[in-house]
DNA sequence: TTACATGTAACTATCATAGTTACAACTAGA
DNA sequence: TCTAGTTGTAACTATGATAGTTACATGTAA
């Protein structure tokens, strides 16, 4: 199992968009630099754009970004892609036998846990931003 | 995307071996308490007994466990389970395009992260183990 | 009016999960 | 030694998500 690339490449986008904020990040284009279709990346946009995260118009070219992206934090962006859903990160096996003593007891016993451990995942992607990661890019680019 | 139900499964057997240790926990006796199929128990009993966590032999009817449970972390079973591969939580889509700033740093920009997101997941579910979830099962059993 | 973008639907290929059946290998007890 | 019962595995199926692809209606602006 593995989380969706769609988070990978909705963070893709938006550090793109900003690095190319003097030209017009159109579909085609940012489709161009993930290496993929770019009616993948415009169901990607359609998704940060319900979130809020970036402005899109039909027929209009191009995408911006709807906020600074030192409010945008990965976990904003793990929502707006929706690769994860609200504490189903584990999936734990339904109909256990309510006859048996564990059966009717662990689930109950483990949610807590599971939803523990998904919340210090989602809790360590909202302690970076977006505009971290575009800061890194810049680094490392500027390096080389 | 949901971390396979091994896991949970593989928990409720461990706990379930405990709790009927007075008896034989045969792969039929296990699939009645989690309600599926024999095969489906021994396929997770091979990888627990792999990781060293419980005792089978060919023939010989019940699994035992290894350890003290109060020894064995929930994360040593999602690892025995093999639910989520080492720094592979996350998807991060590869070949993006090296003609392109964002596209030939952000995967080293990004993993970092992803790493540390996994890392912060794992710690948390080896906080516990699986004698806690033993002990509130036992506890909630004679609450009810 | 024309050219070009976005938004979506429909479809495909690929893969993991979970379950199912079947059977060989093995053990222990009659 | 036979027999019954169990484990270990392989092979197969059904289901669902992912990622990509094509196609096209809708919308904008020159
Ligand atoms: S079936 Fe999950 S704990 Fe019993
Ligand atoms: S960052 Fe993933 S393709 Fe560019």
């Amino acid at each position: 199992m593995s989380i969706s690339s769609r988070f990978s490449v909705g963070i893709h986008i938006l550090a793109l968009i900003e690095i190319n904020k003097n030209g017009t990040s159109t579909s085609e284009f940012l489709a161009g630099s993930v290496n993929t279709n770019p009616a993948v990346i415009r169901k990607i946009i359609g998704m940060l754009k319900g979130a809020g995260l970036v402005k899109v118009q039909p027929g209009i070219a191009g995408a911006e970004l709807a906020k600074n992206l030192s409010d945008i934090t990965l976990f904003d962006v793990y929502k707006a892609v929706n690769v994860v859903q609200e504490k189903e990160l584990f999936s734990v096996h339904d109909n256990p036998n309510p006859d048996c003593p564990v059966g009717r007891n662990i689930q109950a016993a483990i949610v807590p846990v599971f939803e523990a451990a998904q919340k210090a995942l989602e809790k360590s992607l909202g302690n970076v931003s977006v505009e971290n990661v575009v800061d890194d890019i810049i680094k490392k680019e500027n390096i080389s």
